[in-house]
DNA sequence: GGTAGTACTTACTTACGAGTAGAATCTACC
DNA sequence: GGTAGATTCTACTCGTAAGTAAGTACTACC
Protein backbone atom coordinates (compact mmCIF):
# COMPACT_ATOMS: atom_id res chain seq x y z
CA UNK A 1 0.00 0.00 0.00
CA UNK A 2 1.21 3.35 -0.02
CA UNK A 3 2.05 3.41 -3.15
CA UNK A 4 -0.88 4.28 -5.69
CA UNK A 5 -4.16 6.41 -4.62
CA UNK A 6 -3.66 8.85 -6.79
CA UNK A 7 -3.01 6.60 -9.88
CA UNK A 8 -6.20 4.64 -8.98
CA UNK A 9 -8.11 7.86 -8.45
CA UNK A 10 -6.90 9.00 -12.14
CA UNK A 11 -7.86 5.31 -13.55
CA UNK A 12 -11.58 5.96 -12.67
CA UNK A 13 -11.46 9.53 -13.53
CA UNK A 14 -11.14 7.87 -16.93
CA UNK A 15 -14.18 6.36 -16.97
CA UNK A 16 -16.03 9.45 -15.50
CA UNK A 17 -15.28 12.78 -15.98
CA UNK A 18 -16.96 14.43 -12.80
CA UNK A 19 -14.94 12.07 -10.73
CA UNK A 20 -11.53 13.77 -12.01
CA UNK A 21 -9.84 15.63 -9.44
CA UNK A 22 -9.11 19.17 -9.83
CA UNK A 23 -5.12 19.02 -8.84
CA UNK A 24 -3.66 17.73 -11.60
CA UNK A 25 -0.73 15.29 -12.12
CA UNK A 26 3.12 16.00 -12.18
CA UNK A 27 4.50 14.82 -14.51
CA UNK A 28 7.77 15.38 -13.98
CA UNK A 29 7.75 13.86 -9.82
CA UNK A 30 5.91 10.67 -10.93
CA UNK A 31 8.43 9.62 -13.48
CA UNK A 32 11.43 10.45 -11.12
CA UNK A 33 9.52 8.25 -8.95
CA UNK A 34 9.11 5.39 -11.06
CA UNK A 35 13.16 5.91 -11.42
CA UNK A 36 13.85 5.57 -8.11
CA UNK A 37 11.43 2.89 -7.58
CA UNK A 38 13.15 0.84 -10.58
CA UNK A 39 16.40 1.65 -8.73
CA UNK A 40 15.10 0.10 -5.50
CA UNK A 41 14.17 -3.19 -7.38
CA UNK A 42 17.61 -3.00 -8.64
CA UNK A 43 19.35 -2.64 -5.10
CA UNK A 44 17.08 -5.08 -3.80
CA UNK A 45 17.87 -8.00 -6.86
CA UNK A 46 21.53 -7.03 -6.12
CA UNK A 47 21.37 -7.47 -2.32
CA UNK A 48 19.38 -11.03 -2.83
CA UNK A 49 21.75 -12.42 -5.34
CA UNK A 50 24.95 -11.83 -3.15
CA UNK A 51 23.72 -12.49 0.03
CA UNK A 52 20.14 -14.72 -0.69
CA UNK A 53 16.34 -13.73 -0.22
CA UNK A 54 16.31 -14.71 3.83
CA UNK A 55 19.71 -13.42 4.62
CA UNK A 56 18.67 -10.21 3.36
CA UNK A 57 17.12 -7.17 5.58
CA UNK A 58 15.57 -4.02 4.44
CA UNK A 59 17.82 -2.50 6.21
CA UNK A 60 20.22 -3.52 4.06
CA UNK A 61 18.94 -2.83 0.69
CA UNK A 62 18.10 0.74 1.96
CA UNK A 63 21.71 1.31 3.03
CA UNK A 64 23.03 0.41 0.22
CA UNK A 65 20.71 3.31 -1.31
CA UNK A 66 22.18 5.55 1.33
CA UNK A 67 18.60 5.90 2.47
CA UNK A 68 16.55 4.11 5.63
CA UNK A 69 14.02 1.25 6.11
CA UNK A 70 10.87 3.49 5.63
CA UNK A 71 12.02 5.28 2.23
CA UNK A 72 12.02 1.20 0.71
CA UNK A 73 8.41 0.81 1.88
CA UNK A 74 7.41 4.53 0.26
CA UNK A 75 8.25 2.83 -2.66
CA UNK A 76 7.16 -0.65 -2.37
CA UNK A 77 4.23 -2.90 -0.30
CA UNK A 78 6.35 -5.20 1.55
CA UNK A 79 9.34 -6.83 1.30
CA UNK A 80 7.48 -10.47 -0.46
CA UNK A 81 6.93 -7.98 -3.22
CA UNK A 82 10.21 -6.64 -3.95
CA UNK A 83 11.30 -10.83 -4.10
CA UNK A 84 8.00 -11.00 -7.01
CA UNK A 85 8.96 -7.90 -9.24
CA UNK A 86 12.65 -9.09 -9.29
CA UNK A 87 11.36 -12.75 -10.81
CA UNK A 88 8.85 -10.87 -12.25
CA UNK A 89 11.32 -8.74 -13.93
CA UNK A 90 13.95 -11.69 -15.10
CA UNK A 91 11.13 -13.87 -15.96
CA UNK A 92 9.69 -11.08 -18.68
CA UNK A 93 12.94 -10.61 -20.53
CA UNK A 94 13.54 -14.54 -20.66
CA UNK A 95 9.97 -14.33 -22.26
CA UNK A 96 10.95 -11.49 -25.46
CA UNK A 97 11.67 -13.76 -27.86
CA UNK A 98 8.86 -16.23 -27.60
CA UNK A 99 6.48 -13.48 -28.04
CA UNK A 100 8.01 -11.73 -30.89
CA UNK A 101 7.08 -14.00 -34.47
CA UNK A 102 9.84 -15.50 -36.23
CA UNK A 103 11.59 -13.73 -39.05
CA UNK A 104 11.32 -14.99 -42.60
CA UNK A 105 13.77 -17.38 -43.66
CA UNK A 106 14.77 -18.58 -40.20
CA UNK A 107 13.83 -22.13 -39.18
CA UNK A 108 12.43 -22.63 -35.93
CA UNK A 109 16.01 -24.25 -34.82
CA UNK A 110 17.30 -20.90 -35.65
CA UNK A 111 15.03 -19.30 -33.48
CA UNK A 112 15.70 -21.72 -30.59
CA UNK A 113 19.19 -21.01 -30.62
CA UNK A 114 18.12 -17.47 -31.07
CA UNK A 115 16.25 -17.49 -27.61
CA UNK A 116 19.44 -19.72 -26.20
CA UNK A 117 21.39 -16.61 -26.14
CA UNK A 118 18.49 -14.63 -25.07
CA UNK A 119 18.12 -16.26 -22.18
CA UNK A 120 21.94 -16.71 -21.27
CA UNK A 121 21.81 -12.92 -21.30
CA UNK A 122 18.98 -12.49 -19.09
CA UNK A 123 19.70 -15.20 -16.72
CA UNK A 124 23.33 -13.43 -16.27
CA UNK A 125 21.26 -10.12 -15.44
CA UNK A 126 21.12 -9.29 -11.83
CA UNK A 127 17.64 -10.40 -11.61
CA UNK A 128 18.24 -14.44 -12.90
CA UNK A 129 19.39 -15.12 -10.00
CA UNK A 130 16.53 -13.96 -8.09
CA UNK A 131 14.22 -15.45 -10.79
CA UNK A 132 16.09 -18.82 -10.60
CA UNK A 133 17.39 -19.60 -7.05
CA UNK A 134 14.99 -17.59 -4.85
CA UNK A 135 12.43 -19.77 -2.77
CA UNK A 136 9.38 -19.24 -4.37
CA UNK A 137 7.97 -21.18 -1.60
CA UNK A 138 6.34 -18.81 0.66
CA UNK A 139 5.17 -16.64 -1.98
CA UNK A 140 1.22 -15.34 -1.69
CA UNK A 141 -0.39 -17.99 -3.76
CA UNK A 142 -1.64 -15.47 -5.99
CA UNK A 143 2.12 -14.16 -6.56
CA UNK A 144 2.90 -17.55 -7.20
CA UNK A 145 0.62 -18.06 -9.66
CA UNK A 146 1.21 -15.33 -11.66
CA UNK A 147 5.23 -16.82 -11.86
CA UNK A 148 4.06 -19.97 -12.79
CA UNK A 149 1.71 -18.66 -14.80
CA UNK A 150 4.97 -16.69 -17.13
CA UNK A 151 7.24 -20.13 -16.49
CA UNK A 152 4.84 -22.40 -18.12
CA UNK A 153 4.71 -19.55 -21.04
CA UNK A 154 7.88 -19.79 -21.19
CA UNK A 155 8.08 -24.00 -21.59
CA UNK A 156 5.26 -23.78 -23.85
CA UNK A 157 7.41 -21.54 -26.20
CA UNK A 158 10.15 -23.85 -25.65
CA UNK A 159 7.75 -26.68 -26.98
CA UNK A 160 6.12 -25.13 -29.41
CA UNK A 161 9.45 -23.92 -31.26
CA UNK A 162 10.71 -27.64 -30.59
CA UNK A 163 7.14 -29.20 -32.74
CA UNK A 164 8.02 -26.81 -35.14
CA UNK A 165 11.68 -27.59 -35.74
CA UNK A 166 9.96 -31.36 -36.03
CA UNK A 167 7.62 -30.36 -38.66
CA UNK A 168 10.07 -27.85 -40.62
CA UNK A 169 13.05 -30.51 -40.58
CA UNK A 170 15.58 -28.57 -38.54
CA UNK A 171 14.94 -30.45 -35.42
CA UNK A 172 14.70 -34.07 -34.22
CA UNK A 173 13.53 -35.18 -30.77
CA UNK A 174 11.66 -37.48 -28.74
CA UNK A 175 10.34 -36.11 -26.12
CA UNK A 176 8.97 -32.61 -26.23
CA UNK A 177 8.45 -32.47 -22.24
CA UNK A 178 12.15 -33.62 -21.54
CA UNK A 179 13.67 -31.80 -24.18
CA UNK A 180 12.29 -28.54 -23.05
CA UNK A 181 13.28 -29.14 -19.19
CA UNK A 182 16.66 -30.10 -20.37
CA UNK A 183 17.20 -26.76 -21.95
CA UNK A 184 15.81 -24.81 -19.28
CA UNK A 185 17.59 -26.52 -16.65
CA UNK A 186 20.79 -25.97 -18.55
CA UNK A 187 19.88 -22.14 -18.76
CA UNK A 188 18.58 -21.37 -15.53
CA UNK A 189 21.38 -23.31 -13.95
CA UNK A 190 23.95 -21.04 -15.61
CA UNK A 191 22.42 -18.05 -12.52
CA UNK A 192 24.22 -20.54 -9.77
CA UNK A 193 27.73 -20.60 -11.31
CA UNK A 194 28.03 -17.08 -13.31
CA UNK A 195 27.94 -14.99 -10.64
CA UNK A 196 31.58 -16.77 -9.55
CA UNK A 197 32.80 -17.24 -12.81
CA UNK A 198 32.55 -14.74 -14.71
CA UNK A 199 34.89 -15.60 -17.47
CA UNK A 200 33.20 -15.88 -20.46
CA UNK A 201 30.30 -13.47 -21.64
CA UNK A 202 26.86 -14.50 -21.85
CA UNK A 203 27.39 -14.63 -25.53
CA UNK A 204 30.18 -16.72 -25.29
CA UNK A 205 28.17 -19.24 -22.90
CA UNK A 206 24.97 -19.12 -24.93
CA UNK A 207 27.19 -20.10 -27.97
CA UNK A 208 28.59 -22.82 -26.08
CA UNK A 209 25.01 -23.99 -25.35
CA UNK A 210 23.57 -23.62 -28.51
CA UNK A 211 26.56 -26.01 -29.87
CA UNK A 212 26.09 -28.74 -27.11
CA UNK A 213 22.57 -28.69 -27.76
CA UNK A 214 22.54 -28.89 -31.24
CA UNK A 215 25.06 -31.38 -31.90
CA UNK A 216 24.75 -33.67 -28.70
CA UNK A 217 27.97 -35.16 -27.34
CA UNK A 218 28.25 -38.41 -29.17
CA UNK A 219 30.08 -37.81 -32.29
CA UNK A 220 28.58 -37.35 -36.06
CA UNK A 221 29.47 -38.83 -38.73
CA UNK A 222 32.77 -36.68 -40.83
CA UNK A 223 30.23 -35.09 -43.09
CA UNK A 224 27.92 -33.14 -40.51
CA UNK A 225 31.01 -31.46 -38.56
CA UNK A 226 32.48 -28.78 -40.59
CA UNK A 227 35.76 -28.47 -39.22
CA UNK A 228 36.74 -24.85 -40.15
CA UNK A 229 35.20 -22.01 -39.06
CA UNK A 230 34.25 -20.29 -42.31
CA UNK A 231 31.47 -22.85 -42.53
CA UNK A 232 29.90 -20.81 -39.60
CA UNK A 233 29.06 -18.55 -42.54
CA UNK A 234 25.92 -20.90 -43.36
CA UNK A 235 22.70 -19.55 -41.85
CA UNK A 236 22.72 -21.95 -38.93
CA UNK A 237 25.23 -24.50 -39.22
CA UNK A 238 24.34 -27.89 -38.89
CA UNK A 239 27.51 -28.17 -37.25
CA UNK B 1 26.66 -29.42 21.02
CA UNK B 2 25.05 -31.78 23.27
CA UNK B 3 25.02 -34.83 20.66
CA UNK B 4 28.97 -36.15 21.46
CA UNK B 5 30.48 -35.91 24.61
CA UNK B 6 31.00 -39.52 25.07
CA UNK B 7 31.51 -40.42 21.37
CA UNK B 8 34.73 -38.30 21.62
CA UNK B 9 35.88 -39.96 24.57
CA UNK B 10 35.49 -43.60 23.24
CA UNK B 11 37.90 -41.97 19.91
CA UNK B 12 40.54 -40.69 22.45
CA UNK B 13 40.23 -43.83 23.83
CA UNK B 14 41.37 -45.95 21.19
CA UNK B 15 44.26 -43.91 20.95
CA UNK B 16 45.16 -44.45 24.89
CA UNK B 17 43.85 -47.53 26.85
CA UNK B 18 44.51 -45.96 30.44
CA UNK B 19 42.21 -43.60 29.10
CA UNK B 20 39.34 -46.00 28.45
CA UNK B 21 35.99 -45.03 30.63
CA UNK B 22 34.84 -47.49 32.51
CA UNK B 23 31.73 -47.50 31.46
CA UNK B 24 30.88 -49.35 28.57
CA UNK B 25 28.95 -48.14 25.71
CA UNK B 26 25.73 -49.27 25.37
CA UNK B 27 25.11 -50.54 21.76
CA UNK B 28 21.59 -51.50 21.44
CA UNK B 29 21.10 -47.79 22.83
CA UNK B 30 23.59 -45.88 20.18
CA UNK B 31 22.20 -48.18 17.25
CA UNK B 32 19.01 -46.48 18.11
CA UNK B 33 19.74 -42.85 18.16
CA UNK B 34 21.96 -43.08 14.47
CA UNK B 35 18.72 -44.64 13.47
CA UNK B 36 16.79 -41.61 15.23
CA UNK B 37 18.86 -39.05 13.97
CA UNK B 38 18.44 -39.86 10.61
CA UNK B 39 14.73 -39.75 11.01
CA UNK B 40 15.54 -36.43 12.03
CA UNK B 41 17.40 -35.47 8.83
CA UNK B 42 14.94 -36.97 6.74
CA UNK B 43 12.06 -35.38 8.21
CA UNK B 44 14.06 -32.05 7.75
CA UNK B 45 14.75 -32.93 4.16
CA UNK B 46 10.87 -33.26 3.75
CA UNK B 47 10.11 -30.35 5.27
CA UNK B 48 12.51 -27.69 3.38
CA UNK B 49 11.39 -29.34 0.54
CA UNK B 50 7.99 -28.81 0.83
CA UNK B 51 8.30 -25.19 2.26
CA UNK B 52 11.77 -23.83 2.09
CA UNK B 53 14.67 -23.94 4.37
CA UNK B 54 13.78 -20.36 5.60
CA UNK B 55 10.39 -21.22 5.87
CA UNK B 56 10.25 -24.18 8.08
CA UNK B 57 10.62 -23.70 12.05
CA UNK B 58 12.45 -26.56 14.00
CA UNK B 59 8.87 -27.04 15.68
CA UNK B 60 7.31 -28.26 12.46
CA UNK B 61 9.88 -30.80 12.06
CA UNK B 62 9.80 -31.73 15.51
CA UNK B 63 5.29 -31.60 15.18
CA UNK B 64 6.19 -33.90 11.85
CA UNK B 65 7.94 -36.78 14.13
CA UNK B 66 5.76 -36.07 17.31
CA UNK B 67 7.80 -34.76 19.30
CA UNK B 68 9.14 -31.31 20.52
CA UNK B 69 11.37 -28.99 19.42
CA UNK B 70 13.85 -29.43 22.24
CA UNK B 71 14.48 -33.39 20.81
CA UNK B 72 15.38 -32.38 17.74
CA UNK B 73 18.58 -30.03 19.36
CA UNK B 74 19.25 -33.19 21.26
CA UNK B 75 19.86 -35.14 18.01
CA UNK B 76 21.70 -32.13 15.86
CA UNK B 77 23.55 -28.90 16.80
CA UNK B 78 21.26 -26.35 15.12
CA UNK B 79 19.42 -25.49 12.43
CA UNK B 80 22.12 -25.22 10.23
CA UNK B 81 23.52 -28.44 10.64
CA UNK B 82 20.43 -29.87 9.59
CA UNK B 83 20.35 -28.16 6.11
CA UNK B 84 23.86 -29.17 6.20
CA UNK B 85 23.67 -32.72 6.70
CA UNK B 86 20.47 -32.98 3.78
CA UNK B 87 22.77 -31.55 1.06
CA UNK B 88 25.79 -33.66 2.01
CA UNK B 89 23.92 -36.47 1.95
CA UNK B 90 22.68 -35.54 -1.86
CA UNK B 91 25.79 -34.90 -2.61
CA UNK B 92 27.33 -38.16 -1.68
CA UNK B 93 24.97 -40.13 -3.26
CA UNK B 94 25.47 -38.05 -6.83
CA UNK B 95 29.01 -38.36 -6.43
CA UNK B 96 29.12 -42.25 -5.88
CA UNK B 97 29.78 -43.42 -9.74
CA UNK B 98 32.00 -40.90 -10.35
CA UNK B 99 34.07 -42.99 -7.18
CA UNK B 100 34.02 -45.99 -8.66
CA UNK B 101 35.91 -47.19 -11.21
CA UNK B 102 34.69 -47.98 -15.10
CA UNK B 103 33.55 -51.56 -16.05
CA UNK B 104 35.95 -53.42 -18.74
CA UNK B 105 34.50 -53.01 -21.64
CA UNK B 106 32.60 -49.97 -20.86
CA UNK B 107 33.30 -46.72 -22.75
CA UNK B 108 33.77 -42.93 -21.47
CA UNK B 109 30.27 -42.24 -22.90
CA UNK B 110 28.85 -45.29 -21.12
CA UNK B 111 30.04 -44.28 -17.83
CA UNK B 112 28.82 -40.82 -18.03
CA UNK B 113 25.54 -41.71 -19.35
CA UNK B 114 25.47 -44.18 -16.35
CA UNK B 115 26.41 -41.35 -14.34
CA UNK B 116 23.52 -39.62 -15.88
CA UNK B 117 20.79 -41.89 -14.45
CA UNK B 118 22.65 -42.31 -11.39
CA UNK B 119 22.53 -38.37 -11.16
CA UNK B 120 18.49 -38.41 -11.62
CA UNK B 121 17.67 -40.77 -9.11
CA UNK B 122 20.01 -39.03 -6.72
CA UNK B 123 18.14 -35.57 -7.44
CA UNK B 124 15.00 -36.86 -7.19
CA UNK B 125 14.63 -38.03 -3.55
CA UNK B 126 14.42 -35.76 -0.71
CA UNK B 127 17.58 -34.61 -1.08
CA UNK B 128 17.98 -33.69 -4.26
CA UNK B 129 15.91 -30.61 -3.64
CA UNK B 130 18.24 -29.41 -0.41
CA UNK B 131 21.05 -30.00 -2.31
CA UNK B 132 20.02 -28.39 -5.26
CA UNK B 133 17.80 -25.16 -4.17
CA UNK B 134 18.76 -24.58 -0.28
CA UNK B 135 20.62 -21.23 -0.40
CA UNK B 136 23.82 -22.53 0.57
CA UNK B 137 24.43 -18.60 0.70
CA UNK B 138 24.47 -17.76 5.05
CA UNK B 139 26.23 -21.38 5.79
CA UNK B 140 29.38 -20.52 8.18
CA UNK B 141 32.61 -20.80 5.91
CA UNK B 142 33.67 -24.06 6.94
CA UNK B 143 30.44 -25.81 5.90
CA UNK B 144 30.08 -23.78 2.37
CA UNK B 145 33.56 -24.61 1.73
CA UNK B 146 33.15 -28.84 2.24
CA UNK B 147 29.81 -28.06 -0.06
CA UNK B 148 31.92 -26.31 -2.66
CA UNK B 149 34.84 -29.20 -2.46
CA UNK B 150 31.96 -31.78 -2.60
CA UNK B 151 30.66 -30.08 -6.43
CA UNK B 152 33.68 -29.23 -7.81
CA UNK B 153 34.66 -32.62 -7.29
CA UNK B 154 31.61 -33.76 -9.09
CA UNK B 155 32.45 -30.87 -11.63
CA UNK B 156 35.94 -32.39 -12.01
CA UNK B 157 34.63 -36.17 -12.84
CA UNK B 158 32.79 -35.28 -15.53
CA UNK B 159 34.63 -33.07 -17.28
CA UNK B 160 37.29 -36.59 -16.69
CA UNK B 161 34.55 -38.60 -18.02
CA UNK B 162 34.14 -36.15 -20.92
CA UNK B 163 38.01 -36.08 -21.62
CA UNK B 164 38.01 -40.07 -21.43
CA UNK B 165 35.31 -40.01 -23.84
CA UNK B 166 37.36 -37.54 -26.38
CA UNK B 167 40.22 -39.80 -26.08
CA UNK B 168 38.47 -42.89 -26.63
CA UNK B 169 36.48 -41.80 -30.04
CA UNK B 170 32.65 -42.02 -27.52
CA UNK B 171 32.41 -38.40 -27.31
CA UNK B 172 33.01 -35.22 -28.85
CA UNK B 173 32.71 -31.73 -27.58
CA UNK B 174 34.40 -28.58 -28.04
CA UNK B 175 33.92 -27.43 -24.45
CA UNK B 176 34.84 -29.21 -21.32
CA UNK B 177 33.58 -26.86 -19.17
CA UNK B 178 30.55 -26.03 -20.86
CA UNK B 179 29.57 -29.33 -20.99
CA UNK B 180 29.94 -29.98 -17.79
CA UNK B 181 28.09 -27.23 -16.59
CA UNK B 182 25.21 -27.74 -19.18
CA UNK B 183 24.85 -31.35 -18.23
CA UNK B 184 24.54 -30.87 -14.36
CA UNK B 185 22.31 -27.95 -15.07
CA UNK B 186 19.85 -29.74 -16.74
CA UNK B 187 19.98 -32.68 -13.73
CA UNK B 188 20.03 -30.36 -11.31
CA UNK B 189 17.19 -28.46 -12.09
CA UNK B 190 14.90 -31.65 -11.93
CA UNK B 191 15.05 -30.89 -8.33
CA UNK B 192 12.54 -28.20 -9.31
CA UNK B 193 10.15 -29.41 -11.38
CA UNK B 194 9.93 -33.52 -10.09
CA UNK B 195 8.15 -32.48 -7.08
CA UNK B 196 5.15 -30.86 -9.02
CA UNK B 197 5.38 -33.41 -11.75
CA UNK B 198 5.94 -36.88 -10.99
CA UNK B 199 4.75 -38.39 -14.10
CA UNK B 200 8.10 -39.97 -14.88
CA UNK B 201 10.43 -42.14 -13.12
CA UNK B 202 13.72 -40.84 -12.64
CA UNK B 203 14.91 -43.69 -14.77
CA UNK B 204 12.72 -42.63 -17.09
CA UNK B 205 13.61 -38.93 -17.23
CA UNK B 206 17.78 -39.92 -16.88
CA UNK B 207 17.16 -42.19 -19.98
CA UNK B 208 15.32 -39.25 -21.97
CA UNK B 209 18.25 -37.20 -20.99
CA UNK B 210 21.02 -39.45 -21.91
CA UNK B 211 19.27 -39.38 -25.41
CA UNK B 212 19.17 -35.97 -25.68
CA UNK B 213 22.73 -35.14 -24.60
CA UNK B 214 23.91 -38.09 -26.98
CA UNK B 215 22.45 -36.98 -30.06
CA UNK B 216 21.50 -33.04 -29.75
CA UNK B 217 18.51 -31.62 -31.51
CA UNK B 218 19.65 -31.39 -34.85
CA UNK B 219 18.87 -33.98 -37.33
CA UNK B 220 21.63 -36.96 -37.96
CA UNK B 221 22.27 -38.32 -40.76
CA UNK B 222 19.55 -41.41 -41.27
CA UNK B 223 22.24 -44.06 -41.26
CA UNK B 224 23.08 -43.05 -37.27
CA UNK B 225 19.42 -43.01 -36.18
CA UNK B 226 18.45 -46.65 -35.62
CA UNK B 227 14.57 -46.32 -36.17
CA UNK B 228 13.95 -49.42 -34.78
CA UNK B 229 13.75 -50.38 -30.92
CA UNK B 230 16.25 -53.28 -31.64
CA UNK B 231 18.40 -51.12 -32.75
CA UNK B 232 19.38 -50.40 -28.76
CA UNK B 233 20.93 -53.78 -27.92
CA UNK B 234 24.13 -52.37 -29.04
CA UNK B 235 26.49 -51.99 -26.30
CA UNK B 236 26.04 -48.18 -26.12
CA UNK B 237 23.20 -47.15 -28.81
CA UNK B 238 24.83 -44.54 -30.58
CA UNK B 239 21.10 -43.33 -31.38
C1' DG C 1 6.73 33.61 -0.18
C1' DG C 2 3.01 30.57 0.99
C1' DT C 3 1.07 26.04 0.47
C1' DA C 4 -0.04 21.38 -1.11
C1' DG C 5 1.64 17.47 -1.67
C1' DT C 6 6.18 14.63 -2.14
C1' DA C 7 9.95 12.44 -0.17
C1' DC C 8 12.28 10.94 3.61
C1' DT C 9 13.59 10.34 8.75
C1' DT C 10 13.63 9.08 13.72
C1' DA C 11 11.93 6.16 16.82
C1' DC C 12 9.22 2.94 17.80
C1' DT C 13 6.09 -1.90 18.01
C1' DT C 14 5.61 -6.53 17.24
C1' DA C 15 6.00 -11.28 16.01
C1' DC C 16 8.34 -15.01 15.25
C1' DG C 17 11.48 -18.49 15.73
C1' DA C 18 16.14 -20.17 17.14
C1' DG C 19 18.17 -21.87 20.87
C1' DT C 20 18.48 -23.28 26.15
C1' DA C 21 17.91 -24.36 31.26
C1' DG C 22 16.42 -27.51 34.03
C1' DA C 23 13.18 -30.70 35.42
C1' DA C 24 10.66 -35.13 34.39
C1' DT C 25 10.51 -39.73 32.52
C1' DC C 26 12.06 -43.73 30.62
C1' DT C 27 15.23 -47.88 30.03
C1' DA C 28 19.08 -50.94 30.37
C1' DC C 29 21.47 -53.28 33.42
C1' DC C 30 23.17 -54.59 38.09
C1' DG D 1 13.94 -52.71 42.48
C1' DG D 2 17.43 -49.21 42.32
C1' DT D 3 20.26 -46.23 39.71
C1' DA D 4 23.08 -44.14 36.02
C1' DG D 5 22.60 -42.51 31.96
C1' DA D 6 19.64 -41.64 27.85
C1' DT D 7 15.78 -39.29 26.18
C1' DT D 8 12.25 -36.07 26.14
C1' DC D 9 9.49 -32.48 28.04
C1' DT D 10 7.79 -27.65 29.89
C1' DA D 11 8.77 -23.16 30.05
C1' DC D 12 11.43 -19.95 29.21
C1' DT D 13 15.20 -16.05 26.87
C1' DC D 14 16.58 -13.29 23.41
C1' DG D 15 17.90 -11.36 18.98
C1' DT D 16 16.50 -9.97 14.73
C1' DA D 17 14.12 -7.99 11.21
C1' DA D 18 9.62 -6.70 9.21
C1' DG D 19 6.68 -3.23 9.32
C1' DT D 20 4.58 1.42 11.07
C1' DA D 21 3.28 5.98 13.31
C1' DA D 22 4.10 10.39 13.22
C1' DG D 23 6.63 13.89 12.28
C1' DT D 24 10.19 16.90 9.37
C1' DA D 25 12.36 18.70 5.24
C1' DC D 26 12.07 19.45 0.57
C1' DT D 27 10.16 21.12 -4.02
C1' DA D 28 7.08 22.55 -7.52
C1' DC D 29 3.93 25.74 -8.49
C1' DC D 30 0.63 29.71 -7.72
Amino acid sequence: MGSDGKSRAAALGAEDASLVSPWPVRKATQRNRDLKREAVIRAAARAFNARGYHNTSIDEIAAALNVTKPTIYYYVANKEQLLLECILTGLERVLEPFRRPREAGVTARGHLNDMMRHYAEAIASEYGWCMVRAEDLGLEPASLQHIKRLKSEIDQGIRRLLEEGIRDGSIEVQDLKMTSFALAGALNWIAHWYRENQSMTPGEIAEAFVRIFNLGLAPRAAQDRPRSRRSRARKEPIP
